[in-house]
DNA sequence: AATGAATGAGGGTTCATTCAT
DNA sequence: AATGAATGAACCCTCATTCAT
């Protein structure tokens, strides 16, 4: 991965993040990266293949997330932090987890395989813990998540922290 | 309202509810709607004139769903009716709600002012409840809208009525 | 000629003599004269014969300015009133001859056909006053005075009176 | 300024000044110049954009006429070298200047200013022949000037050069 | 006579992509 | 690896014109 291939990695992370993957044009992403429009082609073959280097660089952050979540044995502390997933994102990371939700909805990419180990590991705690209905728990918590994760990422109003101590007062945390 | 400009309406609705608002060109709104593109134009403007009156057109049925639920006096049945939104969705006006979710992120569009008095009111009926923090609670229970409409509309194979229940024993209704 | 018809006349004239003609839509032209855009074509097949319509209407008045200097007997007070036509021009008719202008650039359309009983005239005026070569004494003036017209409608800081006050004086009127 | 840059230049010339800027689309441009559409607005941002190059790149012609003509120590030269100058212009040249007089009317783009120079060394050569009104005498050179080219350019049959003679003996050239 | 819905062709412009250098 | 000129298709939109009412 040279310099230049990075400059334009971050540059379509920033736009597509903020505009949109339709409304962000590749002269756009040269412009911004400080880079030749024909060298995205070079490298990424066209457009959507930009898109894709970006998913795929991007999946490795989910997945750290995700594995740190899942190896807790303590099922209280797993539902804990699964809660607190969302305030736990860097700041810098803030683009990227944009951009996913945008595609979720612009593009109809499916980022649910990659919760699945998650809503596993959920189930499987509740499971421990005796809930009676472990994999619907299981949903709800990442229905949850990804409802706060969305309004964080929008800009809404919404007292993150606040709303995560109910949660944590529910789950008796 | 002419035939042909209902025509367009639909046609620009299932369009950009599919493909998205910048993925959908006019002219392919104006072959599906039958019609030629100029008369798109004509009626609404440009193509942002013609999201509006979709938009417009469609907040309607948004304050049918919750007026219907705002007017209820007692606060365990509001909640009820809250919880079981998602379900009472027409299936005709799917590709709306479906628009909506997509343009909130594709455009930023924000419909959440459309759901305050929403908010108020579970917040209220949290109130009379005695609930330690009403607000929060309100939010959650919009959290959990907005996560399982979303759920649906991108077909997922989430057990919505399951959910439904589990929600319901949790508030004891 | 209803008054619609005017109507339509006034404002395309208008219209074509601010904005050029091909500058100026028939949608705009129906606008300014309070009339559905149907009936410009009603009225005048196209907009090619709009401008005909304006230019055979307004093509009297030239003749009007034209003939009064023609008709008069004495050669050196008709070199004079040649001279003083430009500010004898009603300034209602302003629009009328700056489209005149402009379409004779724009369009190419040629209205020197219409000055030739005035070169004439003025060609045998100077003949009378023993002028060594009346045609072109003749056309001279002609030029003179299409380029004061032309600055004026241009509206130019020439000092009209004071050119024309040297041109009489250097013709010895 | 690359050998396609040049194409686009001279076609759009040509045709601004045989149809008018409104009446030539850029598809004619570049179907005359034998390009694809694009490199017009990969070049000069838009037709806005051709045009001034156009007059930009055409301006430094009329300098050069001008320059010659001002810089001229003789009063009677100078003023011969104005009166003679519409014939000097290079036949190459004539859709510029064509150009030139189209966009007065139909843009209203004014040259005047170009023009001014010229105006202040007649007005000087005028005041040192001691001629009573010297800046109404430049105008009006200037005004034939404006005149004769007009009659030129639009193919009128007047014979220009026996209209400079005709001049040259009035100002006793 | 008059309207305004409707059209199809064309307008200027942007786009993703290719290619010679 | 990198540039930037060049393309052709598609974009949104406006136009002159027609037609049913």
């Amino acid at each position: 991965m040279t310099e230049k291939q990075e400059k334009i990695l971050q540059a379509a992370l920033i736009l597509f993040a903020k505009e949109g993957f339709h409304a962000t044009s590749t002269s756009k992403v040269a412009k911004l990266a400080g880079v030749s429009e024909g060298l995205i082609f070079r490298h990424f073959g066209n457009k959507d293949g930009l898109l894709q280097a970006i998913l795929e660089f991007g999946a490795e952050k989910l997945k750290d997330l995700v594995v740190d979540i899942v190896m807790e044995p303590d099922p209280k502390e797993l539902i804990k932090k699964t809660i607190q997933m969302p305030v736990n994102v860097d700041k810098e990371d803030f683009d990227f987890w944009k951009l996913q939700f945008k595609l979720k909805w612009e593009l109809e990419v499916n980022s649910d395989k990659k919760m699945e180990p998650l809503h596993m590991a959920l189930a499987n705690a509740f499971r421990k813990l005796e809930y009676e209905s472990p994999e619907l728990e299981a949903s709800l918590i990442l229905l949850y998540i990804e409802g706060i994760s969305s309004s964080m990422l929008k800009g809404s109003n919404l007292n993150v922290n606040d709303m995560i101590q109910l949660l944590m007062k529910k789950y008796e945390l």
